[in-house]
DNA sequence: CTGAAAGCGCTTACAG
DNA sequence: CTGAAAGCGCTTACAG
């Protein structure tokens, strides 16, 4: 039989109320009874249920995170950063997809009316951003993790993909690369605008209009990655450098330029935007803004669980800066 | 205010054991009865809370997982596929990571005593099976995803490494190379045997009898994987294919080959193991076994939660057979 | 077919 | 400093 708070308090010949306090180090109490308790709770190897205890508080310590695929890198990222932060406090994560569609979120849906946990984290939030603003306003502690320039109505954490992409602007321009062919994620994000913004704001600073003509729609995947390149060069375009919104991209833009003969960095200098740990196994190795999905995660969870603690979830998105990270792929 | 079970009996005019029952479909109640009440649920937008029937059932309708970092692809894919399976059946999956080593045991370990899940899936547990193992003898339903042949004395799920090897004989045979250079990963790990000896197998049933000097150890790693090429064309070996234990050491490997001046697959045919998304996006995309490891996670969470349903988990190891893919690394 | 009542194992005012 | 008792919101024998 599984040990309760009822065998300790009898065996310590004290009060459930009392085994309870010492449990939570509530309430003023004898050091010698309290001492006395603790040493019944370890002969028994007393651990109170979480379920009842749950169930009594009327919380879980359970946080849930809500992501697209975890198939992609990034997003093992964010959820190793979040857990870790998570367990630091004993606190449970629980995990959902989206994988399947309207689906999932029903089934997520039924996960959140039964209050299966306390807080919430998300990631992409493609086409739920409304429900889960609801799920905020009804009051449901909330963080975003927003990679995307999504900005909603509630708490969120971001970074500084303006900066991020003036920054590769800048190293590109130090190496004397002023025509760069820039291959975009989907538009209809708010990052991509940002990128695009910082990028051509630090050429500008130097003098030169980028040509619109050397921009190439991806979709944030390798083969987008391949298909921008190919395009390009089909098309005749003429660059001595390239920036796409993301490692992957980048990654599958230079396989093509390698087979099309073309050398990087030393006729194409490339830089990519995350530097996911892939970046550096990259051939040759990826020169990236590197965004801080880590920090990012991490930071995310510290503030719910400082919500629960008391603290208000900061209205304004906490913006986190990128840095950049130089390798092979521009520095020859 | 958040409505309960006494809210919808009273609003229904029943007891709160007859809204239980058609909630749970349990024991014959009257249609009409039945009706009423579920109208009423709707009308209230009642949803059981989870924190509620978890202390009353005594059990939580949650699985965990504890795996290493998630950090690396192949975890993501193994949580996504049990993922989905578990979310299917309504259950939440809760996660740990051990990347903080004893540390993440301790706290894991204090889920484990407070009962906060029914069931246990575990990915290489490393230096902890044993404590797996009795966690699984105390009564705890637990299913291993065994990729590194542990060959436990409790329930898993394995795939079949010897024959996945044995394939990569026969079509590097196929291709007439008979001098393959092999990339192991950490002999320790019972897998690793396991891949040597099938491969082995492959080519003595050709008459061809490996020569031990062509054989290199990695650790799974890229780094590994471009030092084992290092090493090999430092000692001046000649080998006409290369077979790494993983596909990351093959794509580590394959970088030093091209930067030898060596072609893949002209010079080296290169086949690696576990077929990962990233394996399509090598250059050239690389040929490898493909390891099941969607099937492994989706298998090992369907067990365990037959087993909840009453079914016993297999005592012998499921295993899931390897297939094989070829790409351009072997396929010119 | 349906309900009253006990029980799951804690926490938390309230009283002393 | 400590305890008796109510309460958290369900499920489940047991009785009818």
């Amino acid at each position: 039989m599984t040990v309760t708070i009822r065998d300790v308090a009898l065996r310590a010949g004290v009060s459930k109320t009392t085994v309870s306090r010492v449990l939570n180090g509530r309430g003023e109490l004898d050091e010698r009874t309290a001492e006395r308790v603790r040493a019944v709770i370890d002969e028994l190897g007393y651990v109170p249920s979480a379920r009842a205890v749950a169930f009594a508080r009327g919380s879980t310590r359970v946080v849930a995170m809500l992501l697209p695929s975890l198939a992609w890198p990034w997003m093992g990222e964010v959820l190793q950063a979040a857990v870790e932060v998570v367990e630091d406090e004993g606190y449970g994560m629980l995990v959902f997809t989206t994988t399947q569609g309207d689906e999932s979120m029903r089934r997520f849906g039924a996960h959140v009316s039964a209050r299966a946990f306390d807080g919430l984290l998300v990631v992409e939030p493609e086409g739920q951003l409304d429900y889960i603003a609801q799920l905020h306003d009804q009051g449901l502690p909330v963080v975003l993790i927003d990679d995307r320039g999504h900005e909603p109505r509630f708490p969120s954490v971001t970074t500084t993909n303006r900066v991020g992409a003036l920054a590769a602007a800048q190293h590109l321009l130090s190496l004397g690369r002023r025509r760069p062919l820039v291959v975009t994620g989907e538009p209809r994000f708010g990052c991509i605008g940002e990128r695009l913004a910082g990028f051509a704001d630090g050429y500008r600073a130097a003098g030169v209009e980028l040509d619109p003509a050397l921009r190439v729609e991806g979709d944030f995947t390798y083969e987008s990655g391949q298909a921008a390149a190919v395009r390009a060069l089909e098309a005749g375009l003429e660059f001595d450098s390239l920036f796409a919104h993301n490692d992957v991209m980048a990654a599958g833009a230079m396989t093509v330029l390698r087979h099309a003969g073309l050398r990087v960095p030393d006729d194409v200098a490339v830089v990519g935007f995350d530097d996911l740990p892939a970046a550096a196994q990259c051939d040759p190795p990826l020169t990236a803004v590197h965004q801080p999905i880590r920090e990012m995660g991490a930071t995310a969870a510290r503030m719910l669980l400082a919500n629960f603690a008391g603290d208000p979830l900061p209205s304004a998105p906490t913006v986190l800066p990128t840095s950049f990270t130089v390798r092979a792929s521009t520095a020859g």
